[in-house]
DNA sequence: CTCATCTTGAACTGATCGGTTCAAGATGAG
DNA sequence: CTCATCTTGAACCGATCAGTTCAAGATGAG
């Protein structure tokens, strides 16, 4: 503990994570995770390990940082399933809207990189997609969905909140986008409606 | 036109889109395209380009063929709408489903890196995007959907297609991918309905 | 002040990248 | 057969890549 101050490694992660979630993991080189996040190639290397390790470090720290606020958003599901539903939704809404933030979604463009990837890595971002089908799931029914349609309503949900990463990078506007789940947030209220 | 037999460029292009289809622009090199299509590093160079006009072509040369076939899928919109939008949405399944074919979508993978990509190329796949959406509203307006209805689903509609192309790489069964067209059939069914 | 600890910049390695050139070989028209 | 034309393999270039090492410098505890 002497020495200079050490640098605050969390600060250091989420230059790292933002850099990867703009240009992806092969467009990242470690000079530009140098230069995204004010250290030095040699203690990138020392304290955070190397290209692979700090990918799969990024990854998990989104991961979890957007599953909370998901599953913060759903909580409500048992009570007001479609406001929950919605409340999902704008999370990646609010996400793709702030201007501090790269567009698109770190897991969709790592599971688009799936070929190319290191079998962990690839495997890590297809269990993010399994969380966010899982949570969905669980929220869907207890909002009291029977399970077939909760089953595949946690399917579509799940894959429209990933076309928003896919259209956001089209250059989609937020009001397109809006419109995209809306769709989608009228045919869950139907079902919803239906199954009361 | 003396020398040897000259090979066959639009095989040799259907090899490269493949490529540049399965590994995406970063991750396929040259020797990777010399591999795939067979031919000589200095024979793509001569007669393809280099590694940015050969992309555009494949890009090109992808966005027209499937863009016939999504054509050919809604030319009955008019007399059936409904079945027009499943046709389409069978066009990019049945794709998927080829075992010859990688999974995912080019425009999808090359519009998720449109940040390190040469702006015409991303350019190029904003407006492959554009395109599908032109095609849809078109479609939905002659199924004599009001504007702003059609307006909405085809942005809806072009969204539930590239979401294919993100969870077909995260390994979701067909089945499931079924699922997730068929919530966004169903609501444009009642809309339909609706507005008989 | 002293010294153990941490950070930093720079350099090096071996590999790969895209792009380009060119001589050698293969081919078929005349 | 002759020769113009095309393809091919190999090599080369400058640049960049990820990974690693290490000496020099900065820092704060004792």
């Amino acid at each position: 503990m002497a020495g200079k101050k050490q640098f605050d490694i969390a600060t250091a992660l989420d230059a790292a994570m933002i850099q990867f979630w703009r240009a992806g993991y092969a467009d990242t080189s470690l000079d530009d995770l140098s230069r995204a996040t004010g250290l030095n190639r040699s203690s990138i290397y020392s304290s955070l390990g190397d290209k692979d390790a700090l990918f799969m470090r990024c990854l998990d720290r989104y991961a979890t940082r957007y599953g909370d606020k998901y599953d913060a958003a759903l909580s409500c599901a048992a009570d007001r399933p479609l406001a929950a539903a919605r409340a999902f939704f704008d999370i990646t809404l609010e996400r793709i809207a702030d201007p501090g933030l790269p567009d698109g979604c770190l897991v969709a463009q790592t599971v688009m990189a799936t070929p190319v990837l290191s079998a962990s890595v690839a495997a890590r971002a297809r269990e993010a997609i399994g969380f966010q089908h899982t949570r969905l799931r669980a929220a869907l029914k207890a909002g009291r969905l029977h399970d077939e349609a909760a089953e595949s309503l946690a399917t579509h949900l799940a894959a429209v909140n990933q076309s928003l990463a896919v259209m956001s990078r089209a250059g989609t506007s937020t009001e397109q986008l809006r419109a995209i789940v809306d769709v989608t947030l009228d045919a869950l209220a139907r079902t919803l409606g239906a199954s009361d």
